[in-house]
DNA sequence: CTTCGTGTGAGACAGATTGCCTCACATGCT
DNA sequence: AGCATGTGAGGCAATCTGTCTCACACGAAG
């Protein structure tokens, strides 16, 4: 991490630039998100965002970063507690992540970068990290649920992350419903059975 | 459907128009419509583009029309031979839906509405469109196996939709991988259990 | 407190793009 | 052949983009 370079001049109006970006793409999905834009949005000048970020891509990318905060903090008594019920564990993770893709910003950029990553590697490389994300805070209530005999052998967090995330971003983002928390238990039930042993 | 005019010249020009629309559509995104770049690429003056669309998003809207072809032309004669198991005929529509989330141009076009969809109508429209034609191809298959006592009484098409054409998205746009045959196979036989008797 | 370095805001600037317009032309209908 | 109309080319102002310069103020040293 080059954490070096601490200028309170430069953090600031960097900070104010990735914010104003990321209510941009929020509001307006991520053609909103322009130099001129950032500028007016974040009371700076138009030279000093393109100071920061010289092409549009990588100010793009910035504001889906910003966006796209670390999913869970830490669940550790969660994980602790509920070790004789994997389904609880599970569905807290689910609801997590529902409520997650509920949220405009949060689905906005999840939405931008889905499409993005068609076409461009920065946006693959982000959409990667998501994902990764998304399926490593479902591992652990994964192989805790096969070991406990509550879901196959064989299943593994991904082909787990695909029955469920799959099902919830359907809903949210071609159904366009919100994701309330009946859903992602009926979700969730679903999947479970799909991988009972 | 206001079908009177057909000036030759008229339909030539929007054909081509159209055709280029999408081509582009599918090469860089929504982004890349624009009124110049399709009159560069149709081979027609920018004032026509303008006189045919006098919006971009018009124009947008019309490359994504043209770039989502109805599903299933007609499975007539699938639906009455494979009337004994309705397993078969889920697969063929999951398979068919499959192939069609892999094509590049289809996949842009999805990706766009699925994104464009939370800023403005128009998309949300043709998501509509896009999600009633999903779900209309798989309900006769999933009525049928209700009928044949292979699924729940109280499942949907829409809900078994959910556990099918999620995951297919999922494995498409987040995992970012192709659809074979194996993986809509399995995403069917999980859709299945879990909504088994 | 003073001085120096540096990030900043304002603005100028050319080049490209956008949206709209007009006009000569050719295509298709009668 | 004559007419109507969609078209292509190009002009035009307005805007946007990307880059540059310059005065200024903030922050860090002495």
């Amino acid at each position: 991490m080059p954490e070096e370079r601490a200028d309170p001049r430069q953090v600031r109006s960097r900070e104010a630039m990735v914010a104003a970006a990321t209510t941009l793409l929020t509001e307006g999905g991520l053609e909103a998100v322009t130099h001129q834009a950032v500028a007016a949005r974040a009371g700076v000048g138009r030279a000093t965002v393109y100071r920061h970020w010289a092409d549009l891509l990588g100010l793009r990318l910035a504001a889906l970063e910003a966006g796209m905060p670390p999913l869970s903090p830490a669940p550790e008594d969660m994980r602790a507690a509920s070790g004789a019920e994997p389904r609880a564990e599970l569905v807290h993770y689910l609801r997590q992540l529902g409520e997650r893709l509920d949220d405009a910003q949060a689905g906005a950029v999840l939405a931008a970068v889905l499409c993005g990553a068609q076409y461009d590697d920065g946006m693959r490389r982000l959409r990667q990290t998501a994902l990764t994300q998304i399926v490593d805070s479902l591992r652990p209530a994964v192989t805790a649920a096969v070991a406990r005999g509550r879901l196959r052998a064989d299943v593994t967090a991904e082909a787990f992350a695909m029955t469920t995330v799959g099902p919830l971003v359907h809903q949210r983002f071609l159904v366009g419903a919100r994701l309330g928390h009946d859903t992602v238990d009926a979700v969730a039930d679903a999947a479970l059975r799909a991988w009972a042993p």
